[in-house]
DNA sequence: GCAAAAGTGTTCTGTCTACACCCATGT
DNA sequence: ACATGGGTGTAGACAGAACACTTTTGC
């Protein structure tokens, strides 16, 4: 099936989510070229001989997307060899949590944000690859609040509740989420409160910025699941 | 220093841990040719285009130690430029817990188990892989039963907690140890019990074949550390 | 004064931790 | 009878879960 003095060629790819209007929202580029032209795919590209992937997939976010200066993850590598479907193509994948605000992105017909509760037909296995990013912030948010990445620099707590509750997909109870919202180190309490609403304006908080590579208290519970 | 048209290689290595004589061992083979002769290294090898890399791993594994049919898990991609001295080579890492009884290792001059504590001059960035493999089971560990993969089939509850120290690398309680152990699902106590020692027989235990690709309760518990 | 979101405590339950002695066996 | 590892229970601290009303503002 394949010539076996083919090669390999390696990219890189980036899944970079954000929350916009209340929902999840991944930022994808529109391919111009074959395969999969006009399908909407994350940004990537080839790795150069004479940088690591980590650089490579910064680099790759830059030109294509003018996104800088962001903390990227690796996620995983996915090499079927049917993913392309005429070369063979390994990528390894990164994402990030960003804010919105943070992030130049003006949405055109070839670069914009979008709710991945709706994704448009994604090329490769882009799609696979977007849900297991999703499946890994909440492993992560179960663990750190990696959620601020995502809040602006001053947020309500209310922000940061919904904010989780998006990426956890369930309610959560508010007089518990804020007692142990306020036990996290490095939030910080501000004596300024939001304006603007016709409601009760609400205190704002920050995040000191905190290390994020080492083990952290939980910081959403899971009911534990026993092993069947 | 590259030249950029050159192509990359990727390659699979993986590493396998198992327990022997109390202590964590990996399999390592010796290198026949430079770069790095003589040196030890992870078993691996390079990966074909008509395979994905889970294929290519386990695949690896069997011509290059006749180890056969058991459960890998992709752990990272290494990727810097300078690892290896003369080529532009990637590799994706994957890591395995194994009964030393269950796979066939004839200790050899080029192949044989290795103290994770006590490392021969290894080739690569070998030695950053073996160790994050380790940092990696750790996290397993505190999450699900995984150290069954390293036990015999029947085992006392004794060795089951010996796995779990020297994994976790430290000292555990035995009766709080025990307690946690005897609410595991899929852990089965048996109506036998070891001989032979010059000791009380201890009675034997086994675990139920179990899923491990869900979410589990956390076995051993963490102290659970503040965000700084 | 009312709509809308902000803010606030207590009780219950389960799990983690620390800790010390008796038991069954081979020699 | 003794040495060796096997086996057992309890009390205190802490964290998670459930749950409802008052406060502040703009209109």
């Amino acid at each position: 099936m394949f010539n076996e003095t083919k090669t390999h060629e390696i990219t890189v790819d980036v899944v970079i989510l954000t929350i916009i209007n209340n929902a999840i929202q991944v930022l994808l580029v529109k391919r111009l070229n074959e395969p999969f032209k006009d399908k909407w795919a994350i940004p990537g590209g080839y790795v150069r001989l004479s940088e690591n992937l980590d650089q490579a997939a910064l680099r790759v976010l830059k030109e294509r997307t003018n996104v800088d200066n962001i903390y990227l993850e690796q996620l995983y590598t996915f090499g079927d060899p049917l993913r392309h479907p005429n070369a063979r193509v390994i990528t390894c994948a990164y994402f990030a949590l960003v804010r919105a605000e943070d992030i130049n992105v003006n949405s055109t017909s070839e670069l914009g944000w979008h709710k991945v509760s709706e994704l448009p037909p994604l090329a490769f296995d882009h799609k696979e690859i977007i849900q297991y990013s999703l499946k890994r912030t909440r492993e992560r948010l179960e663990i750190c609040p990696v959620a601020y990445q995502l809040l602006n620099e001053k947020f309500t707590l209310t922000e940061m509740q919904k904010s989780y509750e998006l990426i956890m997909g369930k309610k959560l109870d508010k007089r518990n989420f804020r007692k142990k919202a306020l036990s996290t180190a490095g939030l910080v309490e501000l004596d300024e409160y939001t304006k603007s609403s016709s409601k009760r304006p609400a205190r704002l908080y920050t995040f000191k910025s905190i290390k994020l590579n080492s083990k952290r208290a939980h910081f959403i519970s899971k009911k534990k699941e026993k092993i069947q």
